[in-house]
DNA sequence: AGTGCAATTGACAGCGCTTTCATTTGAAAC
DNA sequence: GTTTCAAATGAAAGCGCTGTCAATTGCACT
């Protein structure tokens, strides 16, 4: 471990004989530099393993090229394919996303907002629209472009795409009803608010058809695990076996439902439906495969991205859209398929979707 | 979106009368200022509502406070824990950690390693031992510590953690021989190098007892999923119905396998015993629960990050140990039991572990 | 040669903060 | 009222880079 400094554009600028400044644009604008200065410059940055100090440049230049991002969770599988199509759009335009996990706390995302604004990101990318009034307040005063995803709200902070998670957890809710089904369970988390959404969406439902939701929610405080979705369909199976279908907030406890149901020998779907949320990639695969209620999380990501680099490093201007609906769409499959139903593949049932100016 | 530009120290500085350096160790480090200017310095910070300029406190400092950490994919349950232990450790030390997916791929690893440097980062926390030739070389120029973790080399560049994944294939193998199994298939991603490594201690072990492999491979380049596992089994059985055994490279491939046997009628165990590898959670929740080869990938995290902090911010020193072997412990569950065997829960076999210092 | 102009290169200041060292203040001790 | 010394505060320099503008160079054209 050599413990000598790193090499800086000085450095370089001495070993190839010019001037810093000339160094600089060598790397940052090749094309203004003469050839026979920039093999020499190019030289140097390789002999000496020259790095540029992105610190320095960001604070001599104003360009932090820093885009923050917060996440409440990683362990559901959502958040990968969201994040992921977020560092694509921005890896293209060499920004670097700083993402941080804040476990479903509000808490925890008001420090990490703060943290983050430290680094002068350029753009927040932020999951929901739950922030606390002091988040709001920072992102404000930041004055920078601020995307709400995952989630709409009518006082979006600027930008905001998502969908409305009551709106889907009705829709999943009316969908059962269709098929006939009555004693409709629902198993939520408690901690994101998305969940909580869904499940007021599922009330909302089973009120309007007339349904009773006595002792038919699971409501856990925990972070969804497969495991935890067999014990809280364990619970409901317990304390009203008559019941014909279930909605759960997530793909991890419908497939921990399913699983609760194999091992107690219900037949799904012919005793008992099961409908997920997220449409992970399992659902098609497990046997039978589990309808889930899909969302656009890739899209959604990356409109989020696209947008944020458009107002950054585009015109400047701000897109017309300022909120967008990207919907849902229910994955009908074999979890809660009718018999006489025969469709081949991942029929889909059509997208609530709607788009809103703002 | 106000556009005026944040508040600095010096801001801060007039606003409370006193000078900016004052107003930085009231940040820093109160009990140096009088309480009456602290006092008046806060409700400054507050009523501007400043935030540190992370970049310029780093530049000045020396200290950036940053670690970058590369992940070669979240999509992986594995991944998500590992993070996390990193992450809560590092919190507590107000460090932030910088987090690149790199999608198994060493190139774009190389390419993170050098955007990560030019944060200069603290230390490097890294998975597995496969770097390049160019990437070695960066690190070891940075000058900073340097952790390869979930894998072990001979020629760790600095530290390492982790386990040998041809001793814990060799060892599934070894189970499943035990158990009377002869005919063990395997299916892996060939583009994870521990996978590549499994897969040889799979094959290692297959010419150790004398068992044939041919046609009980099934290899894929892709990104391992459910559905992938289930493609993957079906081709092996349709090549080899014979098949008694197979062993997973990681969990997702063997729920896969699982699956592909329930839509077969294949009995799990008592016609085909499924391991996987990782013990993600679902797979004490499947029915029948996965067998599957645990790594200890959260206290890999741990140490990894509590020795980086040791280094960086504690006595400097390095510690004892410079590599660490965690070993590997075979969860013996349903997909696997014999019927004779009754075992309540969830019985270990002893772990492979011994450390080695360096 | 001399002029004009674009293409290259460099000097200098400063981004917002911390470090170091000097200065001031205040309180205790005589 | 001094003296003494620690505690509290401030001034100045500089981290490594970029933005701006000035200086130089090269070259075409008279």
């Amino acid at each position: 471990m050599t413990r000598k400094q790193r090499a800086t554009l000085s450095d370089v600028a001495s070993k190839a004989g010019v001037s810093p400044v000339t160094v600089s644009r060598a790397i940052r604008h090749p094309e203004m530099v003469s050839e026979k200065l920039r093999e020499r410059i190019d030289n140097a940055v390789r002999s000496l393993g020259y790095i540029p100090n992105h610190l320095a440049s960001a604070l001599a230049s104003h360009r932090t090229n820093i885009v923050g991002v917060i996440v409440p969770s990683l362990t559901n599988g959502v958040f990968d394919d969201y994040l992921a199509a977020i560092q694509d759009v921005f890896s293209l335009a060499n920004i670097q996303v700083l993402v941080t996990n804040v476990r479903y706390s509000a808490e925890k995302e008001e420090k990490a907002i703060n943290t983050l604004l430290g680094y002068h990101p350029e753009a927040m990318i932020l999951v929901g629209v739950d922030q606390t009034e002091n988040s709001r307040q920072m992102l404000t005063n930041a004055g920078i472009p601020v995307v709400q995803t995952l989630d709409l709200t009518d006082n979006p902070i600027d930008l905001n795409i998502g969908l409305s998670h009551d709106a889907a957890g009705f829709a999943a809710v009316e969908y059962l009803h269709k098929q006939g089904h009555e004693s409709i369970a629902h198993l939520t988390a408690r901690g994101d608010p998305r969940s909580q959404q869904r499940h007021a969406g599922y009330q909302r439902a089973m009120d309007a058809f007339g349904l009773s939701s006595k002792g038919l929610v699971a409501l856990t405080p925990r972070i969804s695990t497969v495991q935890l979705g067999r014990r809280l369909f364990a619970e409901v199976l317990d304390r009203q076996p008559k019941v014909d279908a279930v909605f759960c907030c997530n793909d991890d406890l419908a497939l921990g439902a399913l699983f609760e149901c194999q091992q107690r020998g219900i037949r799904v779907p012919e005793d008992l439906a099961i409908v997920g949320f997220n449409d992970l990639e399992f659902c098609a695969a497990s046997v039978p495969p589990l309808s889930s209620v899909g969302t656009e999380r890739i899209q959604m990501g990356k409109w989020a991205a696209q947008n944020v680099l458009e107002i950054i490093r585009g015109s400047g201007q701000r897109p017309e859209m300022r909120q967008v609906n990207t919907g849902f769409t229910i994955h009908e499959r074999g979890s809660s398929m009718p018999a006489h139903k025969n469709v081949p593949d991942t029929p889909e049932i059509p997208k609530n979707k709607a788009s809103a100016t703002g």
